[in-house]
DNA sequence: GATGAATGAGCCTTCATTCAT
DNA sequence: CATGAATGAAGGCTCATTCAT
């Protein structure tokens, strides 16, 4: 946790640090990133740096803390607006606030790759303890939970093993995005990949023979 | 390209010095890696090891190319042994491979992993240009190039974000397969496992309503 | 060229590492030389160092820089005493000032030797590139064409031939005067030294028939 | 010393290891050469290296010892075939035979000049004390003492800084001369370059007004 | 006498972190 | 709260030398 004198900082100053953060830790695990490149982007004394944080690992977590927020947001922002809470429009809006995130910056995206790399169990242990995080998790698993009960997926598959996939289908396909599309999403762009997503995932990449339907 | 002296070397010295250097890099991505722990793992002094070896890339390059290797072996094997090579056969050989491979050592699995982590183009440039692998990239873009052509798969989808999609499925699958029996698979586990893992990808999470077939 | 860093320091400090640089590259040559030996001496961190220089060769690129300057400046002020410039009491104002730079601190003289013996190119062409000794070399050179044109020494030798001749015979010199007077030189000596070099330098060293002038 | 081993080995093999030993004492001074490159050059093993010569220095010495051999008998060559033995036609024998000499193996006058520049007074002093050394220092003192008894030159300069004065003399003129025919000298060449020399030496650079002579 | 694997002191350099001002 | 000099553990790497075969 960053120290108060972090927070009685001028704006302008304390932003300026979270965005060399972000930037050091989008293009850098945690391991390899550099207090010293992060205190000249931001043109900071090394002094001071320890004087709004214990260590680098400090600022790494409110990084992180920050993503996690934002992802949080534009989830939440995309299931309230949700007229049906079925399981598909659930799913696709979980998609389309996760594409939503990944493009409002695209420094969130590399900065989760790049923590996923890291075997470091205690940041993962407390951002997983985390309430934003905690309620992700427990909506999702009910989410799935419900839609077996109600025979909208197959049960034939741990769940556990669900979210994982759906986690990294989402990551293949933001990955796809962000190479095909590396200036930016307009308006429906969002609607249309969630719903080539969601069909994938539901229906998966085989034709089906047309039935009588 | 390890040196001559390595491979004079006995053969127990020999895989003490591959065997920590695979725990090494399992364990850390290759800049993270440190030559220090690997000769006090192996017992070795730091001079030998550069008599062995030019420097940790060199190493790192072995490692690599065993965990290459074992993979194509793996493969090799299974698609050697079926009989038929439609899609879905050829695919669920594919599975198969991957899944014996990860269990035949699951370092294997955790080195491969930190490879896609790194950023080191020269490696993965390196290992991309080898004939193994050249030969398994092409195959498997092959492979899903006719069942487009053929009809098998959707043609609505970029064939490379299918072969992502297809990996990360594949990793998915195992990552989750390794935590839930981390003491091993045993014979029929490894078919039952491809088969669920083809049937997601070919038809999704979706319970099918059932039609007039 | 050392980093803002080095010029912060207090004076005593500055001092204390160039004295002990000096040590170091005159009993050394720039390849054997040791960054270690110098941070003992001088009583600072490693990590000190290099916040001080980019590296050794930045250090000693100082030290060279420092002698280099010293040596114009002695030259510079014996030339500009001078009120006849003919070539004999020029070339005397440049061996009595090479004498009383040697004397200045004699480690000025093994550091120079040091360098010749280096075939650090890139170190050579750095200071030979600089404007205090393009400026001499500039003055030399011409002092020796006109003295051929003049008729004043011989034109049967090749000007780089005496060039080299008469730093070489300095060489000699300094050296025999630091053997026979390693506690220094006083006033009129220098005069006395650079009369007789000059004596040697026009005339050899064989007696000459005493003719009817 | 060598070791007896050493002199044991086939002649072939003993001339590949002197003659990569001068091509490393000519490239690199003493504290730079390298034990690891004379062996690779001269296709023996490390180990056979230790059981020829206690280290490297021993090979150094051996080096040195033979170039002394080389320039003495050079020297004494030229002395036998004197017939006046006056000051001036010795000396110009002796600077024949050290530009004979030089011209024998360019790699001597490097290993020479490389010696120089060494501060390793331990050699020194060995290659000092050795018989040919002081035979020809003894040899010059004599003839210089001799010479000014005699009248012939002059007795104002210390007749160590003679000494000292010839022999820089001598090596500038060697290094001006392998600079200007590096494809080496022919016939008269020595007689004349050592004619120059001794001019040069005798009666300086400066033209002597034409007195009636 | 030949071989080359083994060794470890020692070199240069980086970096997070501390601390006095 | 700001500054940047000071520190030293640790990392990668080289090299002469030893020693067992």
């Amino acid at each position: 946790m960053p120290k108060k004198t972090f927070y009685n900082l001028r704006d302008v100053k304390r932003e300026k640090i979270v965005n060399a953060a972000m930037d050091e830790f989008a293009a850098y695990s945690f391991n390899d990133a550099s207090v010293n490149r992060i205190i000249k982007q931001s043109g900071i004394a090394v002094g001071s740096f320890y004087q709004y944080f214990d260590d680098l690992k400090d600022l790494y977590y409110l990084v992180l803390t920050l993503a996690m927020k934002s992802k949080y947001e534009h989830l939440k922002a995309e299931i309230n607006s949700l007229k049906n809470h079925d399981f598909i429009s659930t799913i696709r809006a979980l998609y389309r606030g996760g594409v939503k995130f990944a493009f409002s910056d695209k420094r969130f995206f590399d900065i989760s790759n790049n923590l996923l790399k890291s075997n470091d169990l205690d940041i993962i242990k407390r951002l997983t303890d985390s309430a934003e995080n905690s309620e992700i998790v427990e909506f999702v698993n009910n989410l799935i939970k419900d839609a077996i009960d109600n025979g909208e997926i197959r049960n034939d598959i741990d769940s556990r093993l669900i979210v994982s996939i759906i986690t990294s289908l989402n990551t293949s396909f933001i990955e796809h995005m962000l190479y095909e599309k590396p200036e930016g999403l307009y308006g429906d762009d969002y609607n249309m990949i969630s719903d080539k997503v969601i069909d994938l995932l539901m229906n998966g990449i085989a034709i089906k023979e047309v039935t009588n339907d």
